[in-house]
DNA sequence: ACGCTAACTGAACGGGCGTTCATTATCAAA
DNA sequence: TTTGATAATGAACGCCCGTTCAGTTAGCGT
């Protein structure tokens, strides 16, 4: 056996990187071995080398993409309004996003050190791009004078901190729908910047 | 060569444990090896499994030791006044003992996927207690009317996702310190439950 | 000074790791 | 139908893993 009948790089890089996400997120980075990442495809280790140049680089791509994406479609966001109502945009679009993508938020959050210091770097700063966005909201705010906040970097963390952490705890189904869980943040986050 | 002149295990212990902890929250659980951390304490590997019985057992110990630690910490802080003012000693408690204690933190929140189903169960009980007791709080605030909270349960998960994300960016000498960042972080507290 | 016990070594065990590569089967264009 | 490119195999490489254990030395009560 060689070539498999049917086999397409259009199809076994996705399926590569989806399952190598589904792995990592599940068991960590270093607990996941290319073997395991390969069986789950459906082909030998060997071939996952087609794909990727080695296993970091496999990780940097999917935390890369999954940045990229998550500023692109905050971007895609209608913009303009005061900063009330741009605050509001902003918690909404991170909760669904994340909830929308739970296991590449996992490994951004969590993968982070198995990276080496070029990559880890690139990671960082689109996250700090990221964060920028909602600071720039807070600030614009804060000079509206519809905002009360004594440290905006702070704020940004805080408030950015608080909306990830529905990930750890929201379940599909539970007692509580998306749409609740938005709004309830979205008032305590309205409630904790003074407006 | 075999026992080591001053070897004693109420010394050796202890730094096994601290090594451990140091090597896990800087490298995650399943890249470290029992080779490394023998090396960091100054013995052979084997020495290890005189202190514990495996490899997952020395991250248990890790895990519990904090958890039973700050639930113990938390019971020892003055109790007695209003929701507001016991409100206020939590969210200063828990950002000043989770600053103390960076690594063993960071420990309990990325390395939980690598305990067995049992042993995951004890330590979620323990942060279960710990978040119940934010709960308390929050619970007799709005039953005072001295809170306005949509959903305790949520409220509970916000605000400790909020003051345990100081770990990911608070660093020594920086830009603020402790006391400052605790007081911005209370005040957004506060005013998120509408107090 | 002796003997018991606690502390540790160092080698070994079987197995899995990331990665490479010669080889082969399939696909798609000519 | 031939042919070159593409997609995969499967064996092998050297290395490190968690864990065990017989043997050895230091500490210490008697």
């Amino acid at each position: 056996m060689a070539r498999k009948t049917g086999s397409h790089s259009e199809i076994t890089g996705p399926k590569i990187r989806a399952e190598a996400q589904r792995l990592f997120a599940r068991h960590g980075f270093a607990a996941v071995s290319m073997r395991q990442i390969a069986g789950a495809v459906g082909v030998q280790a060997g071939a996952l080398y087609l794909y990727t140049p080695d296993k970091e680089a496999l990780l940097f791509d999917l935390l890369k993409t999954h940045m990229d994406e998550l500023i692109a479609a905050w971007h895609a966001e209608p913009g303009g309004g005061d900063a009330h109502a741009r605050l509001e945009r902003f918690v909404r679009f991170h909760i669904r996003f994340n909830l929308e993508r739970a296991e590449a938020v996992f490994l951004s959050y969590m993968e982070l050190r198995n990276l080496s210091p070029e990559n880890f770097a690139v990671i960082e700063g689109l996250r700090k791009t990221y964060e920028t966005e909602l600071e720039a909201i807070l600030k614009a705010g804060q000079d509206e004078g519809v905002f009360l906040i004594p440290d905006t970097k702070l704020a940004t963390m805080a408030i950015i901190a608080m909306l990830t952490g529905v990930n750890t705890w929201f379940r599909e189904g539970g007692r509580l729908s998306r749409a609740t869980v938005a709004d309830i943040y979205w008032d305590m986050v309205r409630k904790s910047v003074g407006a």
